[in-house]
DNA sequence: CGGCAGCTTGATTGCTGTCAAAACAGGTGG
DNA sequence: CCACCTGTTTTGACAGCAATCAAGCTGCCG
């Protein structure tokens, strides 16, 4: 866990800074705990670049990703003052933390908070759709769609990373690690991607890899 | 659709007034959309009394209920001004209705939506390990425990009701109802609930079912 | 009494989880 | 540079739970 600053990473696309806060974002690590489930919640967090993901662990140590978050996000929503999920950077990022005071004192900035945290609430309703709606290889495919939106890959084509491990994938869509892998070289068998290294994949046909996301709503 | 006011429903508790509102609630017989989605987003509303359910709907007529709002709970919340889901009375429902100039003008108001919203998110998630981490009979049990938290049954022995079919339970914990009818047939024959009707259960043992409900965090 | 809708029960299939082992990548040290 | 080790991913074999299809059952209402 050496907290070597690496600038190196490559910004797929800038960040859409609707508010520029007091404070500049710091930047993590990968990899870097945010907070954890159980803290008291005193700050805010706006993550300016990267992929922070947050999850939550069962008593026996069974663990379900809630959701991964990218420029633009807020954690640290509680409505009891508690943290219900523990949030880890996944790549190196760039977070502005915010206090309470600071969103109170910013009408604007309380105004997009409150928006993000409608957008989060919907999210985690579209994907209790896809936990019970959809097989494997459509939450894989749907995944990997996500995945392409989030870094603006709106091409047919694209490479797109994976930064996160498989065994997260599976925690995220509620399955195992092995199915998840099964599915992903079932798709790579028909030509719709192709997984030229762990965490990066190329996606040949995203029309196809959409209807195999059975996008039905 | 005749909104005829029909003051005979039995409100098991008293709705828990944390601000009162410049319009009093207007009763809401069940099964009386409160809005649907696509919808544009006009107003919120604040649950009374009574039970809403949310759900959302996919090309193929798949349906999963997003949740069950209570006394206290806010509705129609949004990020983009449209709503994602469909709002509609299980029960006879009393509603207030508010605009978002009422919401902006009352900080009180306005910050006991952002932390319902918060709750409800917590709760959107805390689903997500439900229907990914536990089995059938888990499920089950959970949504009992839930109604019976709800209604305020804290009393080992306990009869709560079920205003919903089966067929919501089924699209709300993501399962067939021929399960869902299974799985609560197996709880009677262990003893631990009695179904004296179609939409009551009496519960004989809210320790043990809290057990097979599996609340592992 | 008949009809209908909702619910329960039964039989069968199949998807996905589990256990197990092999392949692979990345890092370390000789 | 290679051998080795370790953790991750892939592949394989198998069992089990829950979905599906199908048939009875119950309560309700005309």
């Amino acid at each position: 866990m050496q907290h070597q600053v690496v600038e190196n990473f490559t910004p797929t696309f800038v960040p859409p800074i609707t508010k520029t806060p007091t404070h500049l974002g710091r930047i993590h690590p990968e990899k870097t705990p945010l907070f954890h489930q159980g803290d008291p919640s005193k700050y805010f967090y706006k993550v300016r670049s990267g992929v922070v993901m947050t999850y939550r662990l069962l008593k026996d140590s069974q663990r379900q990703i809630t959701g991964f978050c990218t420029a633009g996000d807020f954690l640290g929503m509680t409505s009891d003052g508690i943290q219900h999920d523990t949030a880890i950077t996944v790549t190196t990022c760039n977070i502005v933390r915010l206090t309470r005071a600071e969103i109170q004192a910013d009408k604007e900035l309380q105004q997009e908070l409150f928006t993000k945290t409608c957008l989060q609430l919907e999210e985690a309703q579209d994907m209790m759709m896809t936990l019970t709606k959809k097989s494997a290889s459509e939450k894989v495919a749907a995944f990997l769609v996500m995945l392409a939106n989030r870094q603006k890959s709106e091409t047919n084509e694209a490479d797109i990373r994976l930064p996160m491990s498989r065994q997260d994938i599976a925690d995220f869509l509620g399955m195992s690690i092995e199915t998840v892998s099964r599915r992903l070289t079932a798709l790579k068998s028909k030509q719709v991607i192709g997984l030229p290294s762990r965490h990066i994949v190329h996606i040949f046909n995203m029309g196809a890899l959409k209807k195999l996301a059975g996008a039905r709503s």
